[in-house]
DNA sequence: GCGACAG
DNA sequence: ATCTTGTCGC
């Protein structure tokens, strides 16, 4: 890998922009080779969500990551951050476009969460190296991915009820999920990112899904980055208020 | 060439 | 992803 890509790799300061989509499948190539897909090594206190919104046409985004207490699933802090990109989406190579704001997000963070989990793919990638992948490779963060919608490989319908699942297979492996999280609603696609097997990907998305469709830390952060967007909440890194009995 | 295609 | 209005259901 030629020297410039390789700093695009490692740099704090990533600037992604001006990569072409073939130097960009270069670095997922290289980054793959750093994935650890080993159980979990320790038990989980916090688990963050990861995404960022942005408006059409603009290349404005707002990026955050809500932190949770686990398993209760309560928000106890968050970080929003406003960066901008002019990568475009471009199926199978996200991570170019969101990952500078959210790593900045990340880093605003004085107490790192014990999992993070993405708005998109962790290995359910053609080349294994989905955003949730990505930024755990690049910063040793443990992560997994949960997606609407399928990118890669073949699956089956899972049953209609709640807790239901099948595998996610491609080229005779499976790489994630498609998992029903709620009665009679289109099922969302998960797969772990890095540091967490594929049955522990499962195992949390199960473990973090309310009443609704998306798992609680996705679910959030959603929500956090489009009242951020809209005005409703500024950029800078934050403790959730609680009003306690005691 | 045709179909698929995270956010 | 975002843009949009109403509508169906817990």
């Amino acid at each position: 890998m030629p020297d410039s890509l390789n700093r695009m790799v490692i740099t704090p300061e990533l600037n992604y922009d001006q990569l072409t989509i073939p130097e960009a499948t270069l670095i997922q190539q290289q980054l793959r080779g750093h994935l650890n897909l080993e159980p979990l090594q320790k038990g989980i206190q916090t688990i963050a969500g990861a995404d960022i919104s942005l408006a059409l046409y603009s290349e404005t985004v707002y990026a955050g990551l809500v932190v949770l207490s686990y398993p209760e699933l309560q928000p106890i802090s968050y970080s929003l951050v406003k960066s901008s990109t002019i990568f475009p989406y471009v199926p199978g190579y996200l991570a170019f476009r969101e990952i500078p704001a959210i790593l900045k997000a990340y880093e605003q963070l004085p107490v790192k969460p014990d999992v993070v989990m993405f708005d998109g793919n962790g290995i359910l990638h053609g080349r294994r190296m989905g955003i949730a992948s990505h930024f755990g490779v690049l910063t040793g963060a443990v992560t997994m991915g949960c997606a609407k919608k399928k990118l890669a490989g073949q699956y089956g319908e899972p049953g209609a009820s709640k807790g239901e699942y099948t595998h996610v297979t491609d080229k005779g492996e499976v790489i994630g999920y498609a998992v029903r999280t709620k009665d009679h609603v289109k099922p969302v696609f998960i797969s772990p990112g890095h540091k967490m097997s594929l049955e522990d990907s499962l195992t949390l998305a199960l473990k973090c899904t309310g009443k609704h469709r998306l798992p609680e830390p996705t679910r959030h952060a959603h929500e956090y980055v489009n009242r951020f967007r809209i005005g409703a909440l500024a950029e800078g890194y934050y403790e959730v208020e609680r009003w306690r009995l005691f």
